[in-house]
DNA sequence: TGAGTTTTCGCGCCCTTG
DNA sequence: CAAGGGCGCGAAAACTCA
């Protein structure tokens, strides 16, 4: 019974007839738990609150939820990240910019495109394991951004010695450069978390429609719980449990919506795994049935000395350029 | 069928009968099925890395291991996390401060790894490793000491530097120069991350040999995991799996090692699982296999929007307290 | 290229806890 | 009993190699 359904890419079409598997866990829990506002979606950022209850029938578990709401949050939404692979369209970050938008720190973003060259193979390279999610993740669309999130205050660094792929070492020169651009793409990414910070899942309206793991899995819920409690503040596993499975249900995803198809029983199980890793790291907490966020502590912080990191970076730069 | 046996404390004795659970993926295949030790706890040997390798025969799946991989990825042998030492082996956490003290930060291979001088004890770190102190220090008791963890946001930390010294990558020079540029930039983070490693929960004194949730599970390893990461700045994941699974499986815990009972593969499926959540964050970035310590996006820092949320807060908590 | 391996990791059964 | 979450099978993705 149950299982295995779920992997048929369209059934999503059929929402509510879909084969859905029992869900046992799920059912609307009962006790509001205290603060949300069930329903609401509203817009305005306080919204959310899984007050969605699904709860249809005893039986019936699929998903009901309503509202969605994405407002600002943060991290990126890793599937934005995906434009590479479009052929042609090149790997403009459509939307992408809009993430950041909202960011404060902002003036980064800017689309430009121009891209730097020398990236595209890295980029080809990727492109063609097509999805995957380390790769779309690190992709970068936007590399030419560097200069900007250096403006950033914090961006980090650290990165770039990235290297080559393929297990037998590449060639030093080549390898030189993948690891100038791998830097210089890392520190778009970090950028563009940040800011993103703000954008949250919303993006997802583009590609997603993949569907593949780059749709699905941890990595991909993972991010979309973080922006919530985030978001949220105080909650609970329920409330995020059901925005999630709602949000994913509803997906557009233009095309078809095939993803819904996955599981709520699955996304569900999935929310307790990232926020387990997410209490692991302090970053949230959990009392009774009460999540709330923490915040990152500072220790992970990326800042604290940066002055050391800028005395790195230019140091970094320097090799860079001799390098090139 | 599978599963279960592991729990059972004992089985280390019997390494190779173990019922071992089918090990499918695993599988030494041909090359050198590295093996962890999986009899007891042998004290001394020397193993640590990957390299141990013990080969079985190609049927046996005993715990495989892991690493064997090819050349590149041959880390030296982590770990840094030193000093435990210390026989009787307590949990407690001792003075924190220390253990990052010494680590050579090794990351991804270097073969030789002269300049450290205690590397050397790398290689007997098999012994002390014991109980990274990491594991000891993280354990989790915890799960649920949330107060904690409100003051932790911002402890303080004292941090310690390590130093470093050498990671490299064997061929090509430059890229070795990169690395070690790499290196110190992820000093920084590193720092920052280590205290906080250093205090996080502190408290576990106790406890540690649950065996119960608290002292495994997805929770337990990502914090694990995370600090390894952070610590090294760029490692891999079988790094940081195999480090892990070795620390725990030395661990001691006096009276058993049940711990190690936990089966290798599990603990190597959890720590996809946490670096995956990771990377949703961007916290961590991954490249091919290289994994690089990015460190926590300013996003997740609580100022930006911190007043709106602040401001939800207070809302919700009020709600809180009026239901409650 | 395609077959064969490995590495990742989706997924959900089912055991613990509350 | 339900919420939580350990655990690991099996398949997809990423690589290797002939």
């Amino acid at each position: 019974m149950t299982s295995s359904v779920f992997n048929s890419d369209n059934n999503a079409a059929m929402v509510s007839s879909l084969p859905s598997p029992p869900i046992s866990n799920r059912q609307s829990t009962n006790k509001t738990p205290a603060f949300m506002l069930d329903q609401a979606p509203s817009p305005s950022s306080k919204c959310c609150n899984r007050s969605l209850v699904s709860d249809i029938g005893s039986t019936n578990e699929l998903r009901p939820l309503l509202y969605q709401q994405q407002d600002e949050c943060c991290l990126p939404p890793i599937q934005n990240v995906v434009f590479l692979n479009t052929p042609t369209s090149s790997p403009s970050p459509p939307p992408s910019s809009c993430y950041y938008s909202s960011s404060p720190s902002s003036s980064i973003e800017s689309p430009s495109t121009p891209s730097a060259s020398d990236e595209e193979d890295l980029l080809n390279s990727s492109i063609r394991r097509k999805g995957s999610i380390a790769s779309l993740l690190n992709s970068d669309p936007e590399l030419k951004q560097l200069d900007e999130e250096e403006s950033r205050c914090n961006y980090q660094s650290h990165f770039f010695d990235n290297i080559p792929m393929k297990r037998g070492r590449p060639s030093t020169e080549a390898h030189i450069d993948n690891v100038v651009v791998a830097y210089k793409k890392q520190r778009i990414n970090t950028l563009d978390c940040e800011k993103q910070a703000c954008q949250s899942s919303v993006s997802n309206t583009m590609a997603s429609n993949e569907t593949t793991r780059a749709a699905k899995g941890l990595r991909h819920f993972s991010k979309q719980v973080c922006d919530k409690v985030a978001k949220k503040g105080i909650t609970t596993y329920n409330e995020v449990a059901d925005e999630l499975a709602f949000d994913i249900q509803q997906h557009p995803t233009v095309d078809g919506q095939q993803k819904q198809a996955y599981d709520q029983k699955n996304i569900r199980r999935r929310v307790y795994d990232a926020l387990n890793v997410l209490m692991a790291m302090n970053i949230i907490a959990k009392d009774k049935k009460v999540i709330k966020w923490l915040g990152i502590p500072d220790c992970y912080r990326r800042n604290n000395e940066n002055q050391n990191r800028a005395e790195l970076l230019n140091l970094i730069r320097v090799e860079e350029v001799s390098h090139i």
